[in-house]
DNA sequence: CGGCTAAATGTTATATTATTACATTCGACC
DNA sequence: GGTCGAATGTAATAATATAACATTTAGCCG
């Protein structure tokens, strides 16, 4: 199984396949843990999401899901997506809809999310100090939140290093 | 004209005609400034975001634009909107594919969005605490910055008063 | 065992959101 | 009057997502 993009920048920067194999197991256990079923399609679907740090197109899915699952259909990636963004085990990306892997599954799951214009990876981060003033806020407003999307677009760290050597 | 939509359940908690006047006069003042043209396509769908306080959806845009302007084809609505976002006079809610009249036009643009799921009214909030938080962040990441959507959903405080009192 | 049930998946169709490409119009300016 | 760029008209289609109903599967109960 390759476990890594072609095309990832910064494919050789880390073992991407312990990313992989962490992501499965944590998810693998999870659901264990919760009693939900973790099926072939949907393994393969979070498997597929974890093949880089990039936000991944449902259609985009829905190709690779192909081979593996010849009678795969839009329906068949956006319920394996449901469950797997019920579970946490991945975040929907509202601002380009697309999907990625979560490292913070089982974890409060709402993160600060750091969209690279350049590589296209996404960078989750907890941001505690971003949340409690958050917090704050919604306490002055008086508003009772449910959900929350935090999603930031620009140039990461690596590529910016790059882009400064060139 | 009429500038308030029927369905709004804090219709009268505001003279939502002045909402209206002070967001089209600015962007008419903006438009005159910066040397862009407010043309009348433009004016009519800022207008009729401005109808609520509630985001709307491109295609509803198009349905309500038709009486006035017949030709209207999805590509009018939508170049209408790619102008009112490059002046900043509206929001795009990644998290709901719609958009909203923007009330700071003019200052610091990116704001948190809270948005009511009981009533759909958009609140926009400058959260200044939230987002020096938010510099930090990027700051310890060596994040370069380019556009930031902080969308936020839940149940706004007219609305939680409302149902304790039922 | 046989049948019931709930969950998951298969299958078809269609709704919703958004863009592309090319033609036309219009006003400012020379 | 000509031409240039911005805006709009127009048609087609791409991309994203859901609805509705049929079928399969696995566990459970009598």
């Amino acid at each position: 199984m390759t476990l890594h993009a072609q095309s990832d920048p910064h494919a050789l920067e880390h073992n991407h396949g312990d990313c992989v194999s962490i992501a499965l197991g944590v998810a693998e256990h999870l659901c264990l843990e919760r009693g939900v079923q973790l099926t072939p399609i949907r393994h393969q679907v979070l498997a597929l999401i974890w093949e880089s740090h990039k936000a991944v197109k449902a259609y985009e899915l829905l190709d690779r899901l192909k081979p593996l699952q010849p009678a795969a259909k839009p329906a068949t990636v956006y319920r394996a997506l449901d469950f797997l963004i019920e579970q946490g085990l991945i975040h929907r990306v509202e601002s380009l809809n697309a999907f990625v892997g979560c490292r913070c599954s089982g974890q409060q799951h709402e993160q600060l999310l750091l969209i690279c214009k350049q590589c296209d990876e996404v960078d989750e981060r907890s941001a505690p100090d971003v949340m409690s003033a958050l917090s704050q806020e919604f306490q002055q407003a008086g508003f009772t939140v449910h959900s929350k999307a935090i999603e930031v677009h620009g140039i990461c760290a690596k590529c910016r290093i790059a882009a400064d050597k060139a």
